[in-house]
DNA sequence: CCTATTATTTATCATTTGTAAAATTTTTCT
DNA sequence: AGAAAAATTTTACAAATGATAAATAATAGG
């Protein structure tokens, strides 16, 4: 996916304003493991996944507890930090090698208060990050864990082969035990 | 709280774009009981809570859910109708007599093409009402209903007192019954 | 103030989910 | 291919939660 199908897919931009932000861009790859956003410091970037997979995960006392997935042209933010330059909750991890676009976040600061069409473009990026946030919620509050994961077999088979099952358990809120049990009776 | 305190307090705005956006702001009241939003209907209208009380709750086969409450100084809006112009998953009722600001939402989205710093105002209330989401699904997915509770008593203690406990155990995903338990235990 | 209604708590039992450990399967490395 | 390591499933039991119904408490209307 290119950066500038990505880009469209969030607000058209007018061809300036998309050269302008474009500038500020560049395209970056880290192996399979890599830690992109550290819970405990600010990091005032964006990536938007270009190849690959990760996931954001939360320590939990002694275990950590997965609560989001992020795949192929989708942003990867920590919001605390895009949002209110503060500590997130979460570490995010290359669940595989990948490759990403990345883009300074001080630097689109500076071009929202610029570009009326960057910052409406800034204004629809957080609008879906919102919708996406609200799914997740609802999708937690008001589906079992069965047919959570019936949903994420369905639009990340690749996901469900690839990624540890514990990571799954917990992006669930449910034991790895409960888990397989689920499996099994659905098998 | 004023209308100027609130949309101030989402992003300063000078003088005449305050002016701007303050054209298409009314003052209504509604008795309690009042439905503001109805899952099946779109409704492109932003409203600024006033004075009251509010729920956002789905219907679940044959009960309702419960998974917002909005005070004093909060937006209320159906993100789905407000970012996608679909229909939602929540009706919105208030709790309380209520008097609110209203802002259509079409109007709005005039004005962010109009004028960057109401558009970069807009963006800042999606990116709020973003962390605040996020906040949500955290407490939800790293919190014990019991621990949710304690923070509910904390942060609103009046709407504790006049909530009924059905609509507020609904919100913490678990039954009436435990509820009851633990309210008993933390006694 | 009393009664009817509604809301909340308590009790009992069934079901679900978790914990811990063992068994099995899959993956990795030589 | 075969051994070792890691991941997943299964088992047995304990703990937590839900469902239902009964008991108690709170609220509203006359």
């Amino acid at each position: 996916m290119t950066i500038d199908e990505i880009l469209d897919n969030i607000h058209p931009l007018p061809a300036a304003s998309k050269q302008t932000i474009k500038q500020y861009i560049t395209a970056v790859s880290y192996p399979r493991g890599h830690i992109l956003f550290q819970a405990d410091r600010i990091k005032m970037t964006v990536y938007f996944i270009k190849k690959g997979f990760v996931r954001a995960y939360a320590h939990q006392g002694d275990h950590e507890v997965t609560f989001w997935f992020g795949k192929e042209g989708e942003p990867v933010i920590s919001m605390k930090s895009y949002v209110e330059s503060q500590k997130g909750y979460e570490d995010v991890e290359l669940l595989e090698d990948c490759e990403l676009y990345e883009l300074n976040a001080t630097d689109l600061q500076r071009l929202f208060q610029e570009d009326i069409h960057i910052a409406n473009w800034g204004r629809r990026f957080a609008e879906q990050e919102l919708i996406r946030t609200e799914e997740r919620l609802i999708s937690r509050q008001f589906r079992t864990a069965t047919d959570r994961y019936k949903e994420l077999l369905k639009e990340n088979p690749d996901l469900v082969q690839r990624v540890a099952l514990g990571h799954i358990a917990s992006y669930l809120g449910i034991t790895q035990v409960s888990l397989s049990r689920i499996r099994a009776e659905i098998r």
